[in-house]
DNA sequence: TAACTATACGGAGCGATGTTCCGCTTCGCA
DNA sequence: TGCGAAGCGGAACATCGCTCCGTATAGTTA
């Protein structure tokens, strides 16, 4: 696919016409403000304004909304290469391992990893505040189908209930993060653990 | 107990001097203050604006400041009483009950469904956002003794595991309740049907 | 090399929100 | 009836996300 981090969408939408490349001082931002929001995330979380990024980059607030429309497309750009990684690895360990409900457990715990890892992302990934819709709708669109392939070998296997739907596990584990990276007493990944185990027949 | 609606914390805090009471005007506006909160909670959910509460008790913004002095400290009063009244079920439906764990899957039920009804209660319920420590405070103060005692009858019965703690159970819980009332696919009750289930040993 | 234009940039500014401040009003007591 | 303290209103402040538009520059072309 396209290699290059494009915010949201597929750029060509207009027609076959093939699209202009960046100018290189653009190309040059986009990469200095990708690095400058993930550095900003890990000091300050993904909760930090965006005039922070823009400062810490070295740039306007406008250049920052010209590469990122929004808030969610940044925070999208910034993860997405692990989001991909993720959602990659739910077949190989469907593959690799003989449970299938052992292969799911894994995968949860690949996905707890990562939101806990990242201050205030499992947060910010509850749909209701408005302009995040795009990077709930991101995570979702990309994990739940694997979820769903994990979740229905376990199912068919007979190790899991069959009533449950991918989009409702992903939530309600991305949920159960929330807050784990500011309350040492709230450990997510025990809790989590206690959920998958809930799942069995 | 203190059968006013006060704020946060008993008023008495500088030495034994009884405090002085409360104007007429302070009392009337406090109360239309409460029902002006409520109206607006069911109508645009716990997130409205303090503006609008303001607005529609047809009092200034100072006014509302003065009786909660944060505007989760408002969103406290309105559902003090009906956090009371689950704390109070808690060791009835014990009491009532053959199996503590049936109790407290009845209990944890009450408090979901409340969480539910409340339209983005769940959601501001999560420590992070800055202010709401209060709020997040008292659910947990008021709740978590009363999960502890269902949550330990349970385990010296045998029936789920003991390595959890009754905080982090209370909080699953509640985390898992986000979202749930503005996304018709994702059926909090049900999770925690499995997360409940989940602590079956 | 020198114009010239599409592209990109910077940051002031807008609207929303929580909260504070302070001059004015009103209660309630003497 | 007067007066001080309690209470009130809402303008104003700080902080956000995001937009707008005048200015600068990359890259092309003569």
């Amino acid at each position: 696919m396209n290699d290059s981090e494009e915010p949201t969408s597929g750029r060509g939408a207009t027609g076959a016409g093939k699209a202009r490349p960046k100018r290189a001082d653009a190309r040059r931002n986009e990469k200095t403000l990708l690095d400058a929001a993930a550095a900003v995330f890990v000091a300050s979380g993904v909760d930090a304004p965006v005039r922070d990024i823009a400062a810490r980059a070295g740039v306007g607030m406008g250049t920052i909304y010209r590469h990122f429309p929004t808030r969610a497309d940044l925070i999208i750009a910034v993860y997405r290469h692990q989001v991909e990684a993720c959602a990659a690895a739910g077949p190989e360990l469907l593959a690799a391992s003989a449970s299938p409900h052992a292969a799911l457990a894994q995968w949860i715990n690949l996905f707890v990893d990562f939101l806990v890892t990242k201050h205030g992302l499992a947060s910010v990934l509850r749909s209701d505040e408005p302009g995040f819709d795009a990077l709930h709708s991101y995570f979702l669109d990309r994990l739940v189908p694997v979820c769903g392939q994990l979740l229905k070998a376990a199912a068919q296997a007979g190790e899991v209930r069959s009533d449950l739907r991918p989009l409702e596990l992903m939530r309600g584990v991305g949920n159960l993060c929330i807050g784990a990276d500011t309350d040492p007493r709230y450990d997510a990944r025990r809790l989590v653990e206690v959920l998958v185990a809930g799942l069995r027949k």
